[in-house]
Formats: C-alpha cells, structure tokens, sequence
DNA sequence: ATAACCACCGAAAACGTTTTCGTGTTGACA
DNA sequence: TGTCAACACGAAAACGTTTTCGGTGGTTAT
C-alpha cells in the first residue's frame, strides 16, 4: 500500500501545526478562512482521508458490530444478515462477520477475537453444537464485560441480553391448524434432535393445534432428523403411516418429503399436503410450490440492529434485557389444499 | 461498556512501566521470571485483552479484509463468502462484509469507507449498474491508493487488479454441449441484458456449441431477461417456439422455465430438457431436480482471499495483476435426459 | 582495580487523530 | 497610554500498544 497521507504530512508541508489542520479540516471558527481554504485545497488534491483506526481510538469506539452466525449459505440466515447491514447502515456502522459453522469451538474464539475491542457491540445466534451441551459461560464473560450483546433465532434463557426471537410455538400451531382446518387427520411432523430448541418450540405450537382439533397426536407421527445422516432415508418412513398431511421445520425437509411422496405414487396436496419452515427460494419455486411459514428474516435482522445500537449508544443507562418476538405467518401455496 | 483493563492499569496497580508489563505478557527474556508471573498473573485474573484498535495503528495493519458484494440473498454469494471467510480465517483474517445491492452509488459509498485504513485489502464483486454504466473511477482510484485489490465473478477489463472468474465461455459451451449430444435440436437460452458480461460470455459458449453442432443458432432463440419485470411473462414466450431444450441463465430462470412446461403440459425432461446455472438449493430440491453448472463459489472465494492476502503480505514486491479462472463444471441430474 | 558483561527495568517515541488550554498579535476603546 | 477582547494558531495530552535505547547495580574476568 502506498504511504497515506496523513495530518502531519500536511502539516509539514504547509509549515503549520497538526492542530490548525485538524481543525481546519473540521471547519473550526478558530482558523482563518484564508489558513482554512489552503488546507482544504491541499487535503482535497492529495486525496486526505482521515486514518479511521486513529479515529477509533480516539474516540474509543468503532462503529462497527460483530455479528456471529452458525452457517450463511441458507436463506434465513443471509437475509437476517440483509437486514443487519441494512439497519446497520442506516446509522452508520458497518458489521464484521463471522461463522461459528455450528462448533462451539470457533463460536467461543470468534466470541474472544471480537470482544478485544473491534467492535463495539455483537449479534449472535447460537451453534447447536453450543446448544446441544449447554455451554454458555463465553455468553456470560461478554455479559460481565458489558458488552452490548443481542441474541437471535437460537437463544438461550440463561443468558443475559436483548433477544429477539420468532414465535415458533405460534407458527407450528398455525401451520398444524392450517392442515387440520383443510380436513387433514393425519398429520405428521419432521422435526430437529430435542436440543436445538426450534425443533421442541414448533412441535409445542403442532401439539397444541392436534389437540385443539382433536386429532390424533401419536409420537410415531413425530420424526426427529439427524442432521449427521441421510435426510432422505430417515423421512421416507414416515409414509408407512398412512399419513395424510405433514408439517416440516424447514424447507428443505418439506421438499424432500413431496419428492417422496411423488416417488410413491402419493398426489401432492391432494393426497399429503405439506408446510415447511422458511420461505426460501425452494419453496417458491418448486412445483408444486410449498406453502410455508414466512420467518421474516430481514425484520429479524432490523430488530436485533436496532435494539444493539440503541444500547451502545445509551450505554450510561442500565436497560434491562428485552426481548422481541417476530411472529410468523403463513404464505399460502400449492402444497396444501382441503380435501 | 465497562472500563475496559489495559497495559497502563496493570502497571499503575503493580507499580511497574508499561513497558515491563508489555515486555512480561510478550514473555521476554528482559524480564526477570518472577515479575513475569506477578504481572501474568494479574492480567489473568483481570481478563486482560490486549486492544486490538491500539495494535491495529502500531502496526499499521488491521488484519480485515473487505468484502463488497452486490446482494448476500443468493446461492452463489453466500458460498463465496463462505470461501472467503474460510481462507481468511486460516491466515488469521476477519471480514467485514457490505452490500452494494447492484447500485453504483452504494458501491462507490462503501469502496470510500473501506478505504480509509479500516481494512487490508478488498475482494469486490461490481454491482450491476456500475457494469451497465460502464464507471470504473472508484476502482481506479483504490489502485492508485495501491490497495490490494481482487475482483470476483464480475469483473471489468479496464480495472488493473487480481481477478477470479469463472470460465462462462466453457461452461455455456458445455452446457449446451451436453443438450445437443442429447440429440436436442432446437435449444433455447434465457439469458441477461447484455451489460451483464456473465450472461454475454455464457452465450458464447451457447453459440459456439451450437454452431459445433450443426444447430439452428436463431437469435430469437436467446431470451434476455430483463430483471426489472416479472421474469415468468418474459419465459412463456419460449414455448411458442416449439423448442425441445432450454439453457437458462440461473437455477431461477431454470426452475421458472420447468414450472411453465408442465403448465403447457410438456415432460421435463422427455419433451423439454432444462439446464440451469449455480447449483444451488433449487436445483437440488425440486422436482425434477435441475440439471445445473456448478460454479465453485467455495473455490472462487478461497482463491480470491488466497490472492488478497499474498499481495497483503508482499507489499513491497510488486506483482503484475494475475487473473485466476475457475473451471466450471456439469452436475447432471433429472431434467435433463437424451431424446 | 578496572573493564567488561549481564540481568533487569524504565523513558520515550511512534502509529494518526481530536481537543483543551495556552499564547502572541491585533485592534478598539476608555 | 494602558486594558481588554477577539482572532489565529501551537503545544501537549490522550487513546493503548510495542520497541528501541539507555541506565543501574551487580558479577566476572583480567
């Protein structure tokens, strides 16, 4: 990189001292207009930009926030991103991210490089691995740090700090409700491993709908996908049960599931109708396209900038934690049809 | 934020210089082993971290590389930035991420920002109204500054600078290729305007294959999508063509295009057979699945911050501009099929 | 006894800013 | 002529590090 121009080079240049330009530049009464335009004309020919790292010392913060995800290639995730730059900018603070790619390991080290003062506040949203063994003690070093800390999608109650959340348990009772008030008995749902609380939240709100419309709600109705092995294997057995609808916590599970009921001569929706979770692209343009549970990702991302910044900037007052639900709704498709 | 513990607390409290406790936390041999323990020992139970801001300016570099892409909510960038994020991380890296949203005003926006000392060097992909409109000035002026920078998927001749492409001629080609030995004769493209230099440098490829072939090359067969209107009106015309096979630009266009044929009651891919672009979710997902070219996002992101940082780390010898093109290559899946 | 050496530590500069507090030079006014 | 304010600018500290250079006191070799 060619040697910047900084403050003192002009200064030297011009024989004055580093103060007069500074305030120069800042258009200080306290110069003369003739000193003032001389500075800003040699500033402006020699490109000047001021060193922001300087700034940021100076000023003790930089304008910048972290911003820690489990995974970004996936729909929900990269539009929460959208959404964090987006609000972000708007107040002038750029975002640093990082990947945690579901390990705990990297999610504590990106947690310690972050907190060492490059940023002035961070967004997380927790590695299963971190949920599934419940260790949230790197969590709690920010919190006694007090650094300003916001927490989205995958939380956790232990830890101490704004959050913004989806009301899962309302979107898997709409969508259950939405199968069951289209005449469907039967119906199955493809959730997560217990310890990845979306999964538990989604099939608390599916319980609540089955119940409500009476229906029959039989464990074997329920199929925990592990992630480690083969999707497509494990929800196949789900059709042995002569099921007649099935709600899926996402949407990719929901595709493979209609590509397994094609494959078995079942009629979609006619025969299973199907929801999934996250209206991404595989939804829209599948055929048929699937009706899904819209998480509203950039909202998401907008809330969880909008409550880190106010909190950076009004660090003098102690708010308690808030926490923000984002409730969900249904985009209605092709994938589900009365009977 | 708490008053953060740093070198000049530790030394007051321990009544020591600054220098010894630098030298002691560094463990220098000029410090006796026992002040080195007492000072270690303080920093520990204090949870000292040294500021990052502070050596950032010492050292004059930030260890940050920018990240400038025109959208995020994408198959292909999202890998990208995967890659990028991946490779930086192994060489001690982080990324700060911003989004030009295809406008060139965003775009020359964040080059200013970023430009200022905040990061090492730039990996950017140009928006498409910068392509459109042909202004190159901001990139000019960042190679003047002589900050390392590499361009990625969209680049521009005229910018004196790294580059990571992919090869579109080839894989147009290859994608056609693999239509025409299918026996298809009468192939479609659904492609983009024409500033867009992805879809132009595909269609080379497309018409290369076709003339290898023997084929009709009717340009009445290549569909410019314009993005600003709805991309489905603009795909039925198609059909009308009696066409039996189509290369679209993107899995979109792709997924869009086999949605229309069976709309039209024709087979995918008996009657009509599909190849799309970025191998994404949708190709994956949907039924069919979508015979796709896969670009390596991965590979290109890793690339691009390989070259980055090796410029970064080599300032004083300077090389000439290397331009790396990633080979793309076929994955053949159900809506594609030989006549 | 003197020189040389070593172990240990501190002062100060440097990175690039901003800002507070002087300070010297005007000019006006009593 | 003396006083005071206004004006224009500079010196220095501060943000938190690292590093060079120098210094002190003690030990060893000649």
């Amino acid at each position: 990189m060619k040697q910047k121009i900084t403050i003192k080079t002009i200064a030297k240049e011009l024989g004055v001292s580093t103060s007069t330009v500074s305030k120069a530049l800042r258009d200080s009464h306290e110069i003369s207009t003739e000193t003032k335009d001389k500075i800003k004309a040699y500033a402006d020919h020699y490109n000047y930009k001021p060193n922001n790292l300087a700034l940021q010392l100076r000023n003790q913060k930089t304008k910048v926030i972290g911003v820690i995800l489990p995974k970004i290639v996936h729909h929900f995730f990269s539009t929460v991103i959208k959404g964090i730059e987006s609000g972000a900018n708007e107040k002038g603070y750029h975002i640093m991210v990082c990947f945690s790619n579901e390990s705990y390991e990297s999610e504590v080290n990106n947690l310690k490089v972050l907190s060492n003062g490059s940023v002035d506040g961070l967004i997380v949203s927790i590695s299963n691995e971190t949920l599934e063994n419940s260790h949230f003690e790197h969590f709690q070093g920010l919190v006694n740090e007090e650094i300003p800390l916001v927490l989205f999608d995958r939380v956790h109650d232990s830890i101490f700090c704004d959050k913004v959340i989806v009301d899962d348990i309302g979107a898997g009772y709409k969508a259950t409700k939405h199968l069951a008030e289209n005449g469907r008995k039967k119906i199955a749902m493809l959730s997560t491993p217990e310890h990845v609380n979306i999964g538990t939240l989604r099939k608390q709100g599916y319980l609540k709908a089955l119940k409500e419309f009476d229906l029959m709600s039989n464990e074997n109705l329920v199929l925990e996908i592990d992630e480690k092995e083969d999707a497509k294997t494990q929800i196949a057995n789900i059709f042995d049960k002569k099921i007649d609808a099935i709600f899926a916590v996402n949407e990719i599970y929901a595709a493979i599931a209609i590509r397994l009921a094609k494959e078995k001569n079942l009629r979609v929706p006619e025969d299973v109708s199907v929801i999934g979770f996250t209206d991404g692209l595989i939804s829209e343009y599948s055929s048929p396209s699937i009706t899904a549970i819209v998480q509203h990702g950039f909202t998401m991302g907008r809330q969880a900038v909008e409550l880190l910044i106010e909190r950076i900037e009004n660090e003098n007052e102690s708010l308690s934690p808030r926490t923000k639900v984002i409730s969900s709704n249904l985009h209605i498709r092709e994938s589900t049809k009365s009977k």
